[in-house]
DNA sequence: ACTATGATATTGTCCGACAATCCGACAGGC
DNA sequence: GCCTGTCGGATTGTCGGACAATATCATAGT
């Protein structure tokens, strides 16, 4: 028989702290930096135990709306930052087993838009930090880690200077998955880091020339040309993120 | 000054837990389904009192990680999902303050990529499922909320018949913050109706032929058209998302 | 095979307590 | 004036125990 009724939907008290705080923080309320009163008082005025309060706070907390300062106590209202935002979300795509070409293909999708932007809208100083960015990279010898941060470095910059924070945001997980396999890439094919270099190049020359097309042009080749890295260093496309390169790769060396 | 030691970090024990099985979690040692101990067990094996252990799963459930059966009590392992995923991804675009044409700049970098991903990659029945969801949209008369819910559904299917779990994941905060504009547009954009269904038309064309261009193409026309609807609804391509609409929409009318 | 029943286990919530430590004020020494 | 040491109060992190409500599961009944 179809339901005449609705369950009647029960929400634990925890769940309707957090789901008030959340509503005034979201409503603009409790803005940024603002102090949240203390658990004692938050309990009293929800009318209910400091333990309540403080499940629907670490809930809260998780998602990035509350922090602390470093070595603080209190605890404050904040945004979710990328890192907190990329972190939750590139756990979720391992979940979902994503593989290195899904993530790849949502890079070939994202990133061209990205570089578009950023040449429309750079301004000189977002300019200057993509520009560090890449002279950093072109500047390491060896020391894999730090050029890979450089890398990323890079298409943060991009996402920084496209003024989209729709894009900074999208940016974060998926570079961050990216990583790994950058690091094998690197490892493996000896002409990367001079084909990362020149693309890298180019991308910074029509961003600060304000030329969309060949900005997203650029990138779009550039990162094709990830693809090709992935064949190269013989990483499987089907490898999941979040498997542990060295396994696959080890397999191949 | 420039510091010489790294803080020396604290992690209380709520935290310490919820990283514990976040890693086993993350690490597939916990499958999804497993029905996670009891809280008093897990007291037991980290050795810690039942209250920090709520606190800890507090946190696992909002991400997503933990979750319950309807009605349930016990939690189980569970992956996040699209709308727990999405939930806090559009939290976080409107806490940063994105405005409209940031999302519709980022879904005219997304959408294409992923109509042309369903394009190559579809599936008999995930055809069906984009072909029912433009039907369905096609047949409303009046009852802008389901008209609204159908044109989601459209995306959404896109986005499963792309069979990129990095593509579900991202279009559904996308589309979330997209929803109240949208509803905008069909109200007062007379044409706006027909409109949509015609390219809808058009792509579900495209990708019932696995013609990756043509479904790419469209989609991008598709999405161009959002911004001209914006403009003839008169909603400013700087509002906020998750600013009311009715405020600004107001003022026009 | 399905349903009703009841014992048991588990969660949600509360209370009270205490140590650690962060915070702000305040005093003293260079 | 600025830095350092001290101190009391406020706040958090953690603990133990308690109890009502109810989900769960095995059992008995039809």
């Amino acid at each position: 028989m179809r339901p005449m009724f609705e369950p009647l939907g029960y929400a634990p008290a925890y769940w309707r702290v957090s789901e008030a705080i959340r509503a005034r923080i979201l409503r603009r309320e409790l803005v940024e930096g603002q102090p949240l009163p203390t658990e004692t008082e938050l309990a009293r005025q929800f009318e209910v135990n400091r333990s309540t309060v403080r499940e629907a706070l670490r809930k809260l907390e998780s998602n990035g709306l509350l922090g602390r300062r470093r070595g603080g106590k209190r605890l404050y209202v904040t945004r979710p930052t990328r890192e907190a935002v990329g972190g939750g979300l590139s756990e979720a795509f391992e979940l979902h087993r994503a593989r290195v070409v899904d993530v790849w293909e949502a890079l070939q999708s994202v990133q061209p838009g990205i570089a578009g932007a950023a040449a429309l809208r750079r301004t000189d100083e977002s300019l200057a930090a993509i520009e560090a960015a890449a002279r950093r990279f072109a500047g390491r010898q060896g020391e894999r880690e730090k050029a890979i941060g450089d890398v990323a470095a890079f298409f943060d910059a991009l996402g920084e200077a496209s003024g989209n924070p729709v894009f900074v945001l999208l940016n974060e997980p998926l570079l961050r998955l990216l990583t790994p396999s950058l690091a094998v890439i690197i490892d493996r094919v000896p002409q990367a880091r001079a084909r990362i270099e020149s693309a890298q190049k180019a991308i910074v020359d029509a961003v600060r020339a304000r030329d969309e097309a060949a900005a997203s042009g650029w990138m779009a080749r550039h990162v094709r040309d990830f693809r090709r890295g992935y064949e190269v260093a013989g990483i499987p496309l089907s490898t999941e993120v979040g498997d542990s390169l060295d396994a696959t790769v080890a397999g191949v060396s």
